[in-house]
DNA sequence: GTTGACATACGATTTGAATCGTATTATGGT
DNA sequence: ACCATAATACGATTCAAATCGTATGTCAAC
């Protein structure tokens, strides 16, 4: 019994949550070791769980994998905006009804941004309004 | 082996991507049916899994059921925006760095909006402003 | 009252994510 | 050479999500 899950769409499977916790600390810290990582990412779990992680990830073409010295160096091997642009369009099919503005409810009603936020905000939207596609 | 995994928080657990789709479609038709439920999703899986999904969201306190005529009627048994709200929130944390900027950025450049809609963000941007909190 | 068409109930299975323990390898110091 | 240290490799386990099959119940029509 038990079909496999049905695939999100073509290309890349969207990464799980451990999976984005993993690829957020690579975003940000760029290339780095699993206990850059392990370290990076302070949950309960121990040093074995993050470095099968990042192996299987590795399999599945989420990192990618160098030598150095005596330890691997790991990066994100699918670029941050990229895997945003796909999360935030799973997430508004999904959940919001395909409405922005709901996504923008939300956001903002979780965690407020500042003036400063609201105003490049407002910047990006009037470059949408433009140009009616991509920035 | 395995402990558990950690719980994303306090309180109520985030839908999983399957419970998700179920929600999503309460919310959007109101009261339904398993058979409702499971023809407006309409993905390859058969009836009784969209059945005991429904159930054990039952269990969980995601959905309400009460009688009427032959079969049960499910309702959503957790606010829409609510949920909404915890999703943003999480996503934001993980994937987008906290900054809400990001997250509109992603929402607009994989799916844009209408004018329309962006005005309608762009309201929303001012009343943020003005109040310093929820609206 | 028997049959057919639906409905739910329940148990069991499969898959994938997440976790850990142990084994192995490599390096640097003594 | 030996040992300590720190890394990776690999197998196995646990858990939750997702799936399905079969059993059971109920109503309506004949």
């Amino acid at each position: 019994m038990a079909r496999p899950r049905q695939k999100s769409s073509v290309g890349l499977p969207l990464p799980s949550g451990a999976e984005l916790d993993i690829l957020a600390v690579l975003w940000r810290m760029g290339a780095s070791t699993v206990r850059d990582v392990h370290d990076a990412l302070s949950k309960g779990s121990g040093y074995t769980t993050t470095l099968k992680q990042m192996q299987l990830m590795t399999d599945k073409g989420l990192l990618t994998r160098s030598e150095r010295f005596r330890s691997h160096v790991y990066e994100a091997g699918v670029p941050k905006e990229h895997t945003q642009k796909q999360i935030a369009a799973d997430l508004l099919k999904r959940a919001f009804d395909g409405s922005a503005k709901s996504l923008v409810l939300g956001a903002l009603s979780a965690q407020p941004a500042s003036d400063k936020e609201l105003n490049e905000i407002r910047r990006l939207l009037g470059v949408f309004e433009r140009r009616k596609g991509r920035p």
